[in-house]
DNA sequence: AGCAGAAGTTGATTAAGATCAATAGTTGTC
DNA sequence: GACAACTATTGATCTTAATCAACTTCTGCT
């Protein structure tokens, strides 16, 4: 019932394509599709380390990463997800070094973009796009707090965080209604700060609510209305 | 016990007093100091609402502002908080209109940044300041999401958000220690995801623990070690 | 293919938080 | 200052989710 999809992005798609084409401009006639330095990451493997100073942001080409923040005691907490198309390293700009360990998935592709094609002490940019730039990168860096917060009721925790994915599959150009999740179980119960057990049980009271298809990491959206009306208010049982 | 803070920061403690400065420009010899049209909000209005069409972004002088997402049957759920020095409306930057209604929680003084003063259409900044721009916004969009999302013990969330707050003031040059929520106890719950008397509770709970002293909305972080270490690992009781 | 180790589901019991309810404290206003 | 409306605390009960446990399904590997 679900179909794979390729997970990965065009440079066209790609938010920081711009700033690729700005970078390859050696050869003056930069076009799209000239494709920067690009890594293979795999899966399980680091693109980047909490603390670690920051060289590069990163645009996730193809597959999927999380990230996580070390707790005490060896442990850790998913704290947010990255998809084709999108960029890791975004709170490092202002930091000064990477806020989180984002690791990959399932085996990746991301584009390098390091830190001298943007960098802050080079002014011959303008002020007005650095500052911007110090502004944004804090406020994803506060923002990045709140994703250790906040819950509705498990059953809408689960349903929002699967409108999430779709809205952000969407975005990059893939199918918003049926997609194979990259993450385990364990992944999104930390993100959501939810026992895995519980995850489960949502899945399965959405898929008997007839809202969505779940076979293990395949979902499908089947009412992406009743979906968000889910997420909003509680269908309370009679 | 809690000292009032002035709640208010000098241009200089902003990160958009670059921006401000550019558009000052005018007269060639802009200086800090020069501030940009300055509004005032009441307590309860809002700075931009869910939906309008993005014209400025709004760097906070003085004060404290929530941001809200509309929910169906006209109810609503805090999403974030906004406080002097710190920059409303990022997300618009990339969406093209303001993706949360901002309400004041008290009087407060905000500056406007018009869009002129950021197009992305003018190319004359260079086009990597551009996407980075673009990138950084779309990065926070993701974030508010995650700002619905997550939790931890109820204790442990309402540690979290007492430390992210006085992180955040910190960084802008206030008491981190002591302070004044500006923010109602039901604004809490809405953001944690929690019944307003369980905050309550968390709140006696984090008092008799000896982690803070608690006077309705006046704060005091008696131990900020022992209380990042409640966010961290639930104190599990003997 | 077959094995081993994850990953995921399902059930029973316990603990945490929501809800209902009553009271106390604040804030703003006339 | 006194009233009204909002805000916050505290208690008792009920619902939800965590925990403990057994079992099934998937995945990767040789």
């Amino acid at each position: 019932m679900t179909h794979q999809n390729e997970n990965a992005v065009q440079c066209l798609q790609c938010e920081l394509s711009e700033v690729c084409r700005e970078q390859g401009k050696d050869d003056d006639n930069a076009s799209l599709g000239t494709v920067p330095p690009q890594s293979n990451i795999q899966k399980g493997e680091p693109v980047c380390r909490e603390g670690e100073s920051f060289n590069n942001l990163y645009a996730v080409n193809e597959g999927a990463l999380k990230s996580e923040a070390a707790l005490s005691g060896g442990e850790s907490r998913v704290t947010g997800f990255y998809f084709a198309g999108e960029i890791v390293g975004s709170e490092a700009v202002s930091m000064g070094e990477y806020g989180r360990t984002v690791v990959a998935l399932q085996d990746s592709k991301v584009c390098a973009i390091p830190e001298s094609s943007f960098s802050l002490e080079d002014k011959s940019h303008g002020n007005i796009y650095q500052g911007l730039l110090l502004a944004m990168s804090h406020q994803v860096r506060n923002e990045q707090w709140t994703g250790l917060m906040a819950a509705h009721r498990s059953e809408q925790r689960v349903a929002l965080f699967l409108f999430m994915v779709s809205k952000r599959l969407e975005f990059h150009g893939f199918s918003a209604d049926e997609f194979r999740l990259p993450m385990t179980r364990r992944d999104i119960a930390s993100y959501l700060g939810l026992a895995i057990e519980t995850v489960s049980r949502s899945f399965q009271r959405l898929k008997s609510a007839g809202v969505i298809e779940v076979s293990g990491r395949n979902v499908a959206l089947k009412n992406r209305d009743l979906l968000l009306s889910v997420t909003e208010r509680l269908p309370v049982p009679g």
